[in-house]
DNA sequence: CTCACTCATATCCGCACGGTATCAATGCGG
DNA sequence: CCGCATTGATACCGTGCGGATATGAGTGAG
């Protein structure tokens, strides 16, 4: 029994998210016949038929499906060795910290900055990608720790809540819904959201959460935003601002994300059933870094100074803004 | 930049822990000098140094600490992801279910029978290993649930108590302790456990759990029992219980142990400062089988029920042993 | 100073992986 | 019912890469 082979990895994934061995092959860059052969190895090899294939249709056996999720898990895991071995061996090494650009529920300066006071501290790097690219960041070495709301699929992190905030509606200010004097979400049956998922199904977390691969296939040309320091770029926020003004999609955001996006144009209204959202600290498990250990540190210390900052100002009812 | 290969890693991690290619060959079962091409292709595919080495010796760079933990990961997730393939394949699937002999805290046989009842059920195999040989099972892909008391490096796992009991001293019952009407941990300073560590530094849960690999180079001759069925035989504790008689190591174990294996020459004492064992449920965070949520489901429905009977149990009132 | 040890370099070789050409089976349209 | 297009399998060949052997070079020990 000598050895499965990343290569073989690789072909399987595509060939099962293919389901096609001409397809795979010209996304893998070979011809279609290795193909073939390398994967008939691998079931030879395994002692398992991993595919159902007849001339015209291939098709996934149970244990194909297994080990389809499992050969993902193994190739990140490869590759986030190889990244983290390539960030760890720079002259000045990081701190690389995933966001969703805004979404840092007003703390990320409070927490860059106290985190530069530690003694761990590392030069903070980063990188602003769209919804649900954070985790595959963490997870294939790309990230070091990551601010975003929960849930997620938390396998191979570990997790620390950082701060729960209300979430309004963002939506143009000549919808008709703006004029309501209260809203539900099934107000909103039929409106879009940034992502393209209905709105109705947003704030659910889908049952299963714990169970999808959470790496679905991202096109190759997917825009990836990564800003070095701590001058963050709002990556396609504006963009997606002015499809909301346009009409065209509604938003979910959290407080601190609209009180920093007031714009004629656009309106916020508090959706009575809207659940909030909570904006969680998440890092991979087995991560032995002094300079996470101690970003995790100074994080949940600067919320937790925030939470009690919250809880004086509730005095304050805030009005819903125009 | 092409890819990682599993290769690569196996020979790294081959090197870094021999710290000496010249072994680390003999042990790939290959000669020296590919091997030193091979890590030197791998550095420079990186491009980052992870050996420092003289002619005289090697050593690990911090680049090359991070990579040696994350390579023995993935090669863990790879060797699962095979294993659990090949597993998934057969005609009959079974649930392997990974314990120690014995520590099961009297639960295994109701939670074996209630799961027979279940739907998903399955046949079950037993994997009795010695103490610690559970998590690298469930990692590997060998086992997919484990009954082991915490604390344990619970990386990619998820766990779940079932029970909590206290634990007793098994020692020779001529030993001068033996006769002592109240024990406390320091007294056992200098008294061996099964496992060669000194005895007062047991009970305390060293503080790099989550750290540590809990993947020591293991003897290649490490003996493994396995037994398929629902016939567990008792694997070495009866040698373990022979030392004790014969006064040259002392032991902890769970009172539910201890009630099974009373018999003359030893003897059980309570120990006063002796923290009690919790028996947990772990499996793979990502376990998308059916049975094993019903095998959680069961087994945690046996220890609430077992739970509530030690509950009304606890007016009679338990003595020590002998 | 010399020897033993250990990693690096040089060179050769075999094979495994990939390519091209072709076959075979299957579904579909006329 | 018969081609034809589609798609996976088979056959065969060439080459690049991984491994072996021989040797060199640096270094610590005695």
């Amino acid at each position: 029994m000598s050895e499965l082979e990343v290569r073989q990895l690789r072909y399987f994934v595509a060939v099962a998210e293919e389901l096609h061995f001409g397809r795979a092959a010209e996304r893998l860059g070979m011809a279609q016949p290795p193909l073939s052969r390398a994967i008939r190895e691998l079931e030879r090899h395994l002692g398992v038929q991993l595919l159902e294939r007849t001339t015209r249709q291939v098709a996934l056996t149970p244990a194909g499906e297994v080990f389809l999720h499992d050969a993902r898990t193994a190739l990140d895991a490869v590759t986030a060795a190889g990244r983290r071995a390539r960030h760890a061996g720079q002259p000045t090494p990081s701190l690389r910290v995933a966001l969703k650009a805004d979404f840092d529920a007003g703390l990320l300066p409070r927490i860059l900055a106290a985190f530069q006071g530690e003694d761990a501290a590392l030069p903070v790097e980063l990188l602003l990608g769209g919804r649900g690219e954070q985790v595959p960041a963490l997870r294939d070495g790309r990230a070091d720790v990551a601010l975003l709301p929960v849930p997620f699929d938390d396998r191979d992190l570990d997790v620390e809540p950082l701060m729960t905030e209300p979430r309004l509606l963002a939506l143009a200010a000549d919808d008709p819904l703006a004029a309501r004097s209260s809203l539900c979400l099934a107000d909103l049956a039929g409106r879009s959201l940034p992502d393209g998922t209905p709105a109705d199904r947003d704030g659910r977390p889908p049952t299963t959460a714990r169970i999808q691969t959470g790496r679905e296939q991202q096109p190759p040309s997917a825009p990836r935003g990564r800003v070095a320091g701590t001058q963050p770029t709002s990556l396609d926020l504006s963009k997606i601002f002015n499809l909301i003004e346009l009409g065209s999609i509604v938003m979910f955001v959290p407080v601190s994300v609209a009180s920093r996006h007031r714009r004629l144009g656009i309106a916020y209204r508090t959706v009575g059933d809207l659940p909030p959202s909570t904006l969680s600290l998440a890092w991979p498990q087995d991560s032995r870094s002094p300079a996470v250990a101690a970003f995790i540190r100074t994080a949940t210390a600067v919320a937790k100074t925030a939470r009690m900052d919250a809880q004086t100002d509730a005095e304050t009812p805030q009005r819903a803004m125009t």
